[in-house]
DNA sequence: CGCAACTGCAACCGTCAGGTTGCAGTTACG
DNA sequence: CGTAACTGCAACCTGACGGTTGCAGTTGCG
């Protein structure tokens, strides 16, 4: 469940698995009755359900005859917080090279590479 | 600029776009400076960044002869809240649905439609 | 001034992801 | 107890995506 950051991203970047998972917010809910809901097939329904399953983003659990899926908010709120502090990281260092590049030094700072 | 949700977590969803972003973090480059950095080639870098750039993760700067980019840590702290406040109302109407079934209602909540 | 280096555009290619249909197996409802 | 509904698996199709090469056009460094 450790799953990297582009992979939880890449499952967050289809539209279909997006619908998939605002339904699911507001309730558990089956892939048959997802599907119902869905303008696609109930096997296509059940392999986004997968991906969201493997990066830890909905979870299953067996009731009665069906399976119902469940939105994981903590997991969610965990990638936020992740880019949250990769953006503040890129801007400090933005704000580090915009000093040096004021202050007057020895040689012009160059930071291509 | 207003590239909604999937698409903007789909740009995120490549490695080799992360690894991008990863050094514009460290500092502004230009396409060939990357190209020279990573093992692919300066157009398919040029496509990443084009791709970067429409959803406003980084931006261009003409300097000199070439153009450097930039990573926009801003455009990431805005999805990260966006996606920090979904997660956040998954939960509580998780915990809604919950405590409508601890109560002994009238008949049984059932939340599958 | 000339060459080297950077950019932009276009054509092309292989792979894989999202989707479909079809079928077989279980399990609860009436 | 039979049947309807839900699940799981597999094969298959198609388009888009990530990648490549090639070429033409600027622009600035020495």
């Amino acid at each position: 469940m450790t799953a990297t950051l582009p992979v939880v991203c890449a499952a967050l970047g289809d539209p279909t698995r997006w619908e998939i998972l605002t339904r699911l917010g507001e309730g558990p809910k089956s892939a048959s009755t997802l599907a119902r809901m869905l303008p696609v097939s109930r096997q296509a329904i059940g392999k986004h359900l997968e991906v969201l399953r493997e990066v830890g983003l909905i979870e299953s659990e067996q009731r009665g005859r069906e399976v119902v899926y469940l939105a994981v908010g903590a997991r969610l709120g965990a990638l936020a917080r992740e880019l949250d502090r990769i953006g503040r990281s890129w801007e400090t260092r933005l704000l580090r090279l915009k000093e040096l590049a004021e202050r007057p030094g020895p040689a012009a700072p160059e930071a291509s590479e």
